[in-house]
DNA sequence: TGAGATCTTCATCAAACCTTCAACGAAACG
DNA sequence: CGTTTCGTTGAAGGTTTGATGAAGATCTCA
């Protein structure tokens, strides 16, 4: 999985240092922008899951740059939050109204609110992958709450990439996957990897699976599916 | 174990009637309240394990009721998620400064994504036995009044780091958790510190556990979980 | 304030895991 | 049949990950 990264638009350096500071402790990995049309490059560029925006910006404003945002096919889905001046109240509203996702007063009075509201922001975003948490098809079992997958009642050991490319097929069974798609399922879509990489993944995980190695059949010139029904 | 309790208030009838049916149907048991007061009375009356409330009610508004729900003992740690009108955006900053957990603008576009809010909700509380002082599991005890973990009889002297972490472990036997979940309910949500950090704890608390540390296991690349059964 | 307890970070090591490659074999096609 | 295409297989680096010991920072409480 890879890292989280927050894009930190804001000209006050004080305040830049001891954020990318924290957030990088943190393990997430930052960018930065003193101005609007900096903020905007960086976001198409690295497409960011996080910015931290402030609305008092050389060039182009904190709220230009959430609209320019929000109006991009690429970014618009970009969590945003919205940094203030004190005092400035309507600020907050006309944030809202562009789509700020959440919305902070400076002077930020602990960096540890500013932080928890990131995390608040990400946890909010997941439930993409929290459809039926376990699923089970023909004896086999996965279930991603405890990454566990278990065939016939008996808990098989797997890898991550073995189990996430499990938890892929057994959840579309008959659906056939060419193996582009299940590198970017089971490895991450940000991997650069061979795709033949996959075929080794699936011998791996047929291995495991004893006598229930053909659940995992071979789609030739395409690629793999769980055996449906 | 007794059916998830959901407390709708939503003075919108048709939205109302969607929601109810739909929470039903996927095995809650539901309440309504059409006013602030009314909302009062029902929560402390059935206790329910998550309110939707409406920001705009009649009689009491939906803030002042958040307020008055985190405020009474009983109902303090009530899971809120709140609604809001498009457009009177300056109410998700109040909401969340009055102690909502989660907030959703209306019109809610899909029911789908509001029931899978309420589940994120409720899954991050998840411990069904939450409440319980102190919970037992394969000859280890926790329990949180006395701030006292036994295994086998024996007292283990803890940490409150690790007392913390072997209290969220345990609570959810076989649930794999990932290091920043284990971050946030150890350490506490607002601390930013190395996902690694973890580690140190976990090594900690197993040579503490002696023979038992087994019961701690590692999940390559995701984190630690509990042993089940 | 100071000593001890606790927390956090860091460097290092070994094991688990991933990826690539090349040789082999099986299906498809003329 | 021979050829070609594609999947399978075993093995060899290379990388990532967790365990561990130790040291410095921070907190606690007398």
């Amino acid at each position: 999985m890879s890292k989280t990264k927050v894009l930190i638009v804001e000209d006050y350096r004080p305040l830049v240092e001891t954020l990318e500071y924290q957030l990088k402790r943190a393990g997430y990995e930052v960018y930065r922008a003193a101005d609007g049309r900096e903020a905007l490059n960086q976001a198409k560029l690295y497409l960011p899951d996080v910015v931290v925006l402030d609305v008092d910006l050389p060039v182009l404003s904190g709220v230009e740059v959430c609209k320019q945002l929000r109006s991009d096919a690429t970014t618009k889905d970009t969590l945003i939050l919205m940094l203030s001046a004190l005092g400035e109240e309507s600020d907050q509203v006309v944030g809202f109204a562009v789509g700020a996702d959440d919305y902070v007063v400076k002077p930020v009075e602990s960096y540890k609110v500013l932080l928890q509201r990131i995390k608040a922001l990400l946890r909010r975003r997941e439930p993409s992958m929290d459809d039926a948490d376990a699923i089970s098809r023909c004896g086999v079992t996965v279930d991603r709450r405890r990454f566990v997958a278990t065939i016939e009642g008996e808990a098989v050991k797997l890898t991550k990439s073995e189990f996430r490319l499990l938890d892929t097929l057994i959840r579309q069974p008959g659906r056939a996957f060419d193996r582009s798609e299940l590198v970017d399922a089971a490895l991450g879509e940000d991997t650069m990897v061979l795709e033949r990489t996959i075929d080794v993944h699936v011998r791996a995980l047929r291995k495991k699976m004893n006598e229930h190695a053909d659940l995992v059949e071979t789609v030739r010139g395409i690629g793999y599916r769980f055996r449906e029904e």
